[in-house]
RNA sequence: GGCCCAGUGGCGCAGUUGGUUAGCGCGUCGCCCUGUCACGGCGAAGGUCGCGGGUUCGAGUCCCGUCUGGGUCGCCA
């Protein structure tokens, strides 16, 4: 049908005779001559119609008809070379020209100079995914996917699909499902990620296994977020956690040779879950810059100033911060308070080292006198307080660091800072509405083995017990999460009983994994990666749905399908929508209905 | 679920203190144009100002509610 991709012609090609097909992305109508800048995927060539016939029928051209063009390959004439396109050398002189599709009046210009908004962009998405930058991200991602698969069938993994009708997985958000037609009453869950599988993948033999596997997981959205999501998952059995670490960053390290021409420093630096909420208030810090939280719940121990009387008093310094005016001040009161605070203390450091702010006057002049030094602040700093919980005002400080650092430009936006964060603890409380300590839940999943040093005794401290669980994150996103899986059924069994969970329980929710663990489960872990979001931060794309070729509005509505639809009273009924579930089956290890999600 | 922002011809936006016929750019349609490349010129069409209610002599503008989208907190291995 074509000679050539419109975009591969070059000065080379001059004289030759060529046929091209593709959209009109562009028509310069001069009455005598209309040049036709003709695209298709791989790029554009100026088509050149002149008088006659050739002129008449160009001149009917609208944007988007797909044509085919045969032609002569001309060095433009002198002068007329244009240097900003790759073919800007050469024209294409139209001998024949044929129209093999019409395209009506386009909702919004296919042009890289207009800003569309992104709704009408999401409904036409064929359309949007005609211009140059949504198309590079497609392929980019394409170009992610190969790379992975690249570096993993190098090291003998097997690609495995998973099931996407399935029962629930242990990872705690709510699911979608599906009802069974065939089990009236009874659902199928989409799954949150191929987790419960890949370990009986291990189980099965097959030692090294990845996928890239959709997800899904019924939550409020965000930028960062879809309902439907994919991970390149993988786990490995015999391996501990130095293993996967090393994987996990022969896969990064990859991806941004080849697709950032980064060459990350390798290995990645690693800190634990404990350093990175001290220094950065989270757990996925960003260390493309400093301004690291300061203690000093020691250095206000003894002091009279009430909001300090807490147990955590932390601060971070805003270089150059002091000569905020009183309102820009108020302003981070405010943005505290929308993240649950009371406020944001603050003192400022004037050019000749006097502290200023409300606060200031509450303190001795001892705490005073030594304040600058202990947060490593200089005159015409601002230092931002938060006392109470250490989590929360750790949290709140971290946020703080965040937001300072953009608004005064510390962010370089070329830089990539990797990191590991290890040691993550392995249970937090489960608080009642009115905030009563009713229990634990498992910060990970419920398979997340206890690092050696906790393994025997999580149960006597299980706020502090750690666990082999690992994050790797870029520029302050997590990029992706793993950990080393229980394999000993002691074990297993010991971190139920923490969780709450009874036999009854156990069986109902992972039945079948359990059994499958009593038949010689291999030491394994793996680790998961976000590969929108990686793919969003090799793009350099601002959301998640600009790496996805057909992505959902935070509504969880796609504009191009107007899913979700309702369905009609005949598939309601055939679906079993409204049936009761069948009373249990016994044969089975796992119960066969899926209660309501929580 | 809470908070913030936005919604005005196909697209991007302006619209003053509430006051005549709601503007601008791009696009679309027609005509003209032999070297443009985000071509240019002339002309034309195209609007329930998201939706519902209220205040008012009068609402795009003020008030209440609601829907949609974006962001954020909660939530989310």
């Amino acid at each position: 049908m074509r000679t050539h991709p419109c975009g591969t012609l070059r000065a080379e090609h001059a004289g030759q005779s060529v046929t091209l097909a593709g959209w009109v992305a562009r028509r310069r109508d001069h009455g005598g001559v209309i040049f036709i800048d003709l695209r298709d995927a791989s790029g554009a060539a100026q088509v050149v119609f002149r008088e006659g016939e050739m002129a008449e029928r160009a001149h009917r051209l609208r944007s988007e008809f797909v044509v085919q063009v045969t032609g002569q390959v001309a060095r433009r004439p002198a002068g007329n070379e244009n240097p900003d396109l790759a073919t800007g050398e050469i024209e294409v002189t139209a001998l024949e020209i044929d129209v093999l599709s019409e395209s009506a009046p386009l909702p919004f210009p296919i042009d890289e100079h207009t800003e569309v908004g992104e709704e009408v962009r999401l409904k036409y998405r064929y359309l949007d995914l005609r211009r140059p930058g949504p198309a590079a991200a497609l392929r980019l991602r394409s170009e992610a996917n190969r790379i992975a698969r690249a570096v993993l069938h190098e090291r003998d993994f097997v690609e495995v699909e998973t099931p996407t009708l399935t029962r629930s997985t242990p990872e705690g958000a709510r699911d979608f499902l599906v009802p069974a037609r065939l089990r009236p009453g009874s659902w199928y869950a989409l799954p949150q990620s191929p987790q419960l599988f890949k370990q009986l993948l291990m189980v099965a033999g097959t030692e090294r296994y990845y996928q890239i596997a959709r997800c899904y997981r019924d939550e409020d959205f965000r930028a960062d977020r879809q309902p439907e999501f994919t991970q390149l998952d993988i786990e490995m059995s015999f391996v501990d956690q130095d293993d996967v670490i090393e994987l996990g960053e022969a896969v990064t390290a990859a991806l941004w040779r080849e697709l950032a021409g980064y060459e990350i420093p390798l290995p990645i630096p690693r800190i634990t879950y404990a350093e990175a909420m001290a220094r950065y208030g989270t757990d996925k810090p960003d260390l493309r810059f400093g301004l690291e939280l300061t203690e000093l719940t020691d250095y206000f121990a003894d002091t009279s100033f009430r909001v300090f009387q807490a147990p955590y008093v932390g601060a971070v310094v805003m270089p150059g911060g002091a000569d905020q005016p009183r309102r820009q001040f108020d302003a981070w009161q405010e943005w505290a308070r929308q993240r649950g605070a009371r406020g944001l203390a603050y003192v400022t450091i004037s050019a000749g080292g006097e502290l200023g702010g409300p606060v200031a006057k509450n303190l001795s002049d001892a705490e005073r006198d030594g304040l600058a030094k202990a947060v490593g602040a200089n005159p015409g700093d601002a230092i931002f307080f938060a006392a109470g919980h250490p989590s929360d005002a750790r949290v709140l400080l971290g946020a703080a660091r965040v937001e300072i650092a953009r608004r005064i430009g510390l962010v370089d936006e070329d830089a990539w800072a990797f990191v590991w964060v290890v040691d993550a603890p392995m249970f937090e409380r489960v608080r009642d509405d009115k905030g009563a300590d009713v229990g634990w839940t498992a910060v990970h999943h419920p398979f997340t083995a206890p690092n050696d040093e906790w393994i025997d005794r999580f149960e006597q401290a299980p706020d502090q017990a750690l666990a082999h669980a690992y994050d790797i994150v870029a520029n302050g996103h997590e990029i992706g999460g793993g950990s080393i899986r229980i394999h000993r059924s002691d074990v297993q069994q010991r971190v139920f009983e923490l969780l709450g969970m009874d036999e009854v329980q156990q069986r109902e929710k992972f039945g079948f994994l359990l059994e499958a663990f009593q038949h010689g489960p291999p030491p394994h872990g793996g680790i998961a990666f976000g590969w929108d979001r990686i793919c969003m931060l090799l793009t350099g794309a601002d959301s998640l749905r600009d790496v996805i070729a057909f992505p959902k509005t935070g509504g969880g509505f796609d504009p191009l399908t107007q899913a979700p639809a309702p369905i009609t009273a005949e598939q309601r009924k055939e679906a079993g929508v409204d049936a009761q579930p069948a009373k249990p089956a016994t044969d089975s290890p796992a119960a066969p209905a899926v209660t309501a999600p929580q």
